[in-house]
DNA sequence: GCGGTGGACTATACCGGTTAAGTTACCCTC
DNA sequence: GAGGGTAACTTAACCGGTATAGTCCACCGC
């Protein structure tokens, strides 16, 4: 049985060719009777059109891609992209649009991806993410006129649209949990500096506790276990450590959480852990680890909608991602110095979020008294 | 800057389009100085044939497909399928044929998406995971007449070619470890019984514990982290317990680690933990995991080899997988009562690799003492 | 009764490749 | 020097759709 194609269809129902596309397409140019007779025949045949004949015809590909270069080790560790790929898919395949998903080695593997997609013409365009501070795709792109939205920063973006995740919110959401507990010395584990949101965060975390008047110090990694580890026993050793650390990933984290255990620090007495990112790591470990969690797969899809858009020459208008929140877990209190620290503490209030500090410590004595 | 055609080389050239298409396809009908000129002239154009051109000429898809139905929550904790598909891209890259990858509600969405991807002439083949042991998906691929290779067993595949796993060398891998420290008495959390490998591997645990002379159980779960610590915690309150627990992916052996732990089970002393397949999820735990490793990026690898010969008309010929190696951490010792029980034990010796396992017990006493 | 209008289709060109079937020009052979 | 063979191209059909420009015919108004 081979598969039909539209002169079937059209022979089938005593037409020609155009007068089944036009049926098919909703066009005008067939009566109503004539359509569905057609429609009832294409359906009966099980007749799809040839998705090459037709991107062919129309000069569009019916597909966007996305290609990630990082090592498919590291990869597999991140939950991340799965969900981002899941959001995509449901959006796309409401038009039939497939994806194209590819590891690349580095940039430039990445890269000499593009130029053949789009010479090729598999892709009507891209997704971009891991946006990098001085980032090379963004003028190769520019330059084909490949339509692409990215995720990330409109600021690292290069003009081009994006699905922008708010990064100054995120580092709000956990100073202020982490103040609210009484905490005044943080540090934060970021990712790798040339990635732009790492920056972003870097210099986020650094305003937001000023503000809160809190002593905040971000150190940098490459994401892996082992420099979260290395990271931790450096930050717990040093002659004022930090009572709390935010890891710029869920894997570092868990390795920070060990790191510290090891070192004879208790969390969350000694230390609370935060990580930037849920998943089933942060579940796992004990204490179970607070984390920010986005809502990953509707940022896939929001940037589905909006690659749909750009590439049908539609506007480019930004997107901010959904308000990422707090899940908090054990890995996260009262810091036991802080506790002890409060008979001497100067009466006059800290303007950031004081009172619900306060009421937080408040609560927390209670505790131990009852 | 229009991306060029065969026919802007071609005019470029002063040859027609079919000499263009002789030159760049290695066909004879052109000179060799000919062609040099036309490589050069497509190369300076950056000219590349469009995959949907050439689609529809030669009746090929130029790509693959792969769909997973299982709920992205939990396939992001996968890391199986990134390296799944990296191994697979890695090989068909070699020749310009791209991967559809794609995750389905259920089976029902699975088979359907293969309906469609087949009527549209979007894929020359798909790629089959979790084979179930009375599984719809075969039936229907076969009545298309699409292409198809599995990765599983061939006792599951229906006929389809098949990358198999070698569930039994694993079992056998594992329980050999087991017995060369001393168990007597283990016990497996297994997979969702519907899936073949879960079956063949419940199969395998029995009879090869049992010609090693060793009391072996098998439950089932769902591959969740609850039901992995529900499975453990059940198994270490029976009136015998098992002195050592093979789990059937990494995350409930992460999760029955913990459950042990908070019973006051010390690991490996009291109970010795092994996972099937290995990832970042084993070493980050403490103990560190013994893991069954399979090489997955190699696997994948395979089956793409597989599919490409089997959607040319070629051979299906069963592939077996690389040997898994097993990689020993710190999760498996020599159980603490077999040590106890070491002068009171029978004199006969027992025939499953007896003298590795009195070597191994030797080595150990020796260590305590020293 | 005739030009005009519009609905319902048909005929056909086109998208950008591949490929079978010509068409030359040149060389070799007897 | 005519016949045969082959290398080197060209011509043109074809893949399966979409889109534009007809064609045909019924109906309308005056």
């Amino acid at each position: 049985m081979k598969r039909p194609t539209i002169a079937d269809v059209a022979s089938r129902a005593g037409v020609t060719k155009a007068a089944v596309s036009f049926a098919l397409n909703g066009q005008p140019g067939v009566s109503e009777s004539t359509r569905q007779r057609i429609l009832a025949i294409a359906a009966e045949l099980g007749f799809q059109p040839s998705s090459a004949a037709r991107a062919l015809a129309d000069g569009k590909a019916g597909a966007f891609g996305l290609v990630i270069d990082r090592p498919p080790r590291t990869l597999g560790g991140e939950p991340f992209f799965i969900q981002l790929l899941a959001g995509m898919q449901a959006e796309l395949s409401r038009d039939h649009v497939s994806l194209l998903f590819t590891m690349a080695e580095d940039q430039a593997a990445e890269i000499e991806l593009y130029r053949t997609w789009w010479a090729q013409r598999r892709v009507d365009g891209v997704f971009l993410v891991d946006l990098q501070l001085r980032d090379q795709r963004i003028a190769v792109l520019h330059s084909l006129r490949m339509p692409a939205v990215a995720f990330g920063s409109p600021r690292g973006s290069g003009g081009l649209p994006v699905v922008w995740q708010d990064d100054v919110a995120g580092v709000e959401t956990i100073v202020a949990h982490l103040a609210d507990l009484g905490h005044q010395r943080i540090a934060r584990v970021g990712g790798i500096p040339r990635y732009w949101h790492t920056r972003l965060r870097t210099d986020a975390f650094a305003q937001v506790s000023e503000a809160a008047g809190i002593e905040a110090i971000s150190v940098e990694s490459d994401y892996t276990r082992e420099h979260g580890a290395d990271a931790t026993r450096d930050l717990l050793r040093a002659a004022a450590p930090p009572t709390a650390i935010v890891y710029d990933n869920d894997l570092m984290a868990v390795a920070g959480l060990s790191a510290a255990k090891q070192l004879g620090v208790d969390v969350p007495a000694d230390l609370s852990v935060v990580a930037w990112d849920d998943s089933v790591l942060c579940e796992l470990v004990h204490p179970p680890i607070t984390a920010l969690r986005r809502d990953i797969v509707a940022i896939g899809a929001e940037g589905a909608r909006l690659l749909r858009s750009v590439a049908a020459g539609g506007p480019g208008q930004d997107l901010p991602e959904p308000a990422p929140e707090l899940v908090v877990r054990e890995s996260t209190g009262v810091p036991r110095q802080a506790v002890r620290a409060l008979s001497d503490r100067p009466a006059s209030p800290r303007r950031y979020r004081i009172e619900t500090r306060a009421l937080h410590m408040w609560l927390y004595l209670m505790a131990i008294k009852g």
